[in-house]
RNA sequence: GCGGGUGUAGCUCAGUGGUAGAGCGUCACGUUGCCAACGUGAAUGUCGUCGGUUCAAAUCCGAUCACCCGCUCCA
């Protein structure tokens, strides 16, 4: 059984069937951005709805959340993104090595601080590096001017140039969830433990961009942060864990191709208890192993940087939005009594409760199960290109097509057609050969396909095509919408 | 960011200074009628982009953009 396992074709198909295109490639494309074509779009909103099916509709301790791109700067001034997200870089001209000029150290002086950097400012200073340590070869004073990433897109929000503020867009749907914690738990009588959900956009200024749409500057992700009692975090950890791993193996994604790695302790993140990333075999790279989501036990730390940020507001007013200007203001004493605290009625003890965060990539998903759902067969000594997508995820669920473009054929096709499409999207077809049509589908990837022929006109049956097995099932006309129906229920 | 490679029709690619090409695909007509059939015809090109050299550039030179591979990085 022949596989893909060259990029290349890959982003060919998408190209040409219409899943994937690059971002205005009539004027040359943007590095690292990409859209969707007519079956591209399907298959992405399947895999939301999948992923909102399994993790908001059928459970009773999760809620949907949908959260503005734009929001409050002291919101990444709490989670940490305002300081982190920018970094003056330097590269070692010896070893090609990239170190944070904060993180240079020289033989005898403590390394210099620039934590809480104002960028602009920062990369306008001259920093004298000749006495610098490469801490990656040990090479002295080898190194590049410094550099300024800026790793959040920024903006202006306000009409009057001269009075604009910078916004953010986000480079995490995450955050949007725990501001809003209080107002979901005001409205809508849940308990812990309780989780709250969001499929959105983010945006991140990569440094270094990846493979087709594995890693894009604007991308979308698939976040829910469950929120439970401290001391419970590590049931629920292992239960999202099982949870999110299924979720894939259940829409076909191959056994083989799906592991859990455990991060190191050192790589952890500082607020973070345990992480594991979900990753598939991807045909790039070195056919290395990639991250799809990463399902992390973030204990009480958003949260509580956020009753911080609450905290530190005045600041905000007094330094005039300037984020570089302001720190932090440290925890109240007490505060586990917060406004971001929940009270729990059984115990009678209020607590910030602790989350768990399983983060998904939808468009690494979606690239995930196209490039898994990819085969060759020979059928007749042909090579057949067909994509074996889950039902649920196909772009186009059934075609019907006229055996021949004649003899009434084609108006009960057309029939069928409009009574199939008010519930599933489908594609009707009329033109050239039947072998043809059928072969055009299977590289869309649709499951069935109806044709109408000369004994539907005696006895109103007709055949229904399986895409996998080829096999051709008689059944009658009106029962095509149960047989669909029972075949792609969620 | 570094090194290597690539960029010509929707896709795969040929074309080394002198008329812009092939296969597949697409569309039309005819024929056929259950697995990429056949015949005839047709459409589709800023040769990635900008500049330079030249009588003449897809071809030579420079810059730039994008993608792929390998590093590096990774919030």
């Amino acid at each position: 059984m022949a596989k893909l396992t060259r990029l290349d074709d890959i982003v060919s198909l998408c190209k040409r069937r219409g899943f994937i295109f690059q971002l205005s490639e009539i004027y040359g494309g943007l590095a690292a951005c990409y859209d969707y074509g007519p079956l591209g779009v399907e298959l992405k909103r399947n895999v939301r709805a999948a992923w909102w099916k399994a993790v908001v509709q059928t459970r009773d301790d999760v809620l949907g959340l949908d959260c503005a791109i734009l929001m409050h700067p002291m919101v990444w001034k709490a989670s940490g993104h305002a300081d982190k997200f920018a970094d003056l870089v330097t590269v070692c001209t010896q070893c090609n090595t990239r170190t944070r000029v904060d993180h240079l150290a020289d033989g005898s002086a403590a390394q210099e601080h620039i934590e809480h950097v104002d960028i602009d400012i920062e990369a306008g200073k001259e920093h004298n590096l000749s006495n610098k340590v490469c801490p990656a070869c040990g090479a002295v004073g080898q190194f590049t001017k410094p550099m300024a990433f800026r790793l959040m897109f920024e903006t202006q929000m306000g009409a009057n140039a001269d009075d604009t503020m910078k916004v953010f867009l986000r480079p995490e749907t995450a955050q949007g969830i725990f501001v809003n914690f209080r107002n979901v738990l005001d409205s809508s009588r849940v308990k812990i433990p309780f989780g709250i959900a969001q499929i959105g956009k983010s945006f991140r200024n990569e440094v270094t961009t990846k493979a087709f749409i594995f890693r894009t500057r604007e991308f979308e992700q698939a976040e829910l942060e469950f929120f439970c009692k401290p001391g419970t975090d590590e049931e629920w950890y292992a239960h999202w864990k099982e949870q999110r791993f299924n979720w894939y193996l259940n829409l076909g994604i191959k056994k083989e191709n799906l592991r859990f790695r455990d991060h190191e302790p050192d790589e952890l993140a500082h607020y973070a208890k345990a992480c594991v990333d979900v990753e598939y075999k991807f045909p790039f790279g070195s056919g290395d192993w990639q991250e799809l989501e990463g399902i992390a036990n973030r204990t009480d730390f958003d949260l509580r940087q956020h009753q911080r940020g609450i905290r530190t507001m005045n600041d905000w007013y007094a330094q005039k939005g300037d984020l570089s200007k302001i720190t932090l203001r440290e925890e109240a004493e007490d505060y586990f009594k917060g406004p971001l605290s929940y009270f729990d009625e059984e115990t009678r003890q209020r607590y910030i409760p602790y989350v768990i965060e399983p983060s998904a990539g939808v468009d690494r998903s979606t690239l995930a199960f196209l490039v898994d759902a990819y085969d060759e067969d020979e059928v007749n000594g042909e090579t057949r290109n067909v994509l074996r997508f889950h039902p649920h995820l196909a772009p186009i669920k059934a075609a019907i097509f006229p055996l021949v473009k004649k003899d009434g054929l084609p108006e009960i096709a057309r029939n069928l057609y409009n009574d199939l499409k008010t519930q599933f999207q489908c594609f009707y077809d009329e033109k050239g050969a039947i072998g043809r049509r059928y072969r055009r589908q299977d590289e869309a990837g649709t499951p069935y396909c109806m044709t109408i022929d000369g004994q539907t006109k005696e006895d109103g049956t007709v055949t229904v095509r399986d895409r996998d097995s080829l096999q051709q099932t008689r059944m009658p006309l009106d029962q095509v919408k149960n047989f669909l129906r029972d075949k792609l229920e969620l």
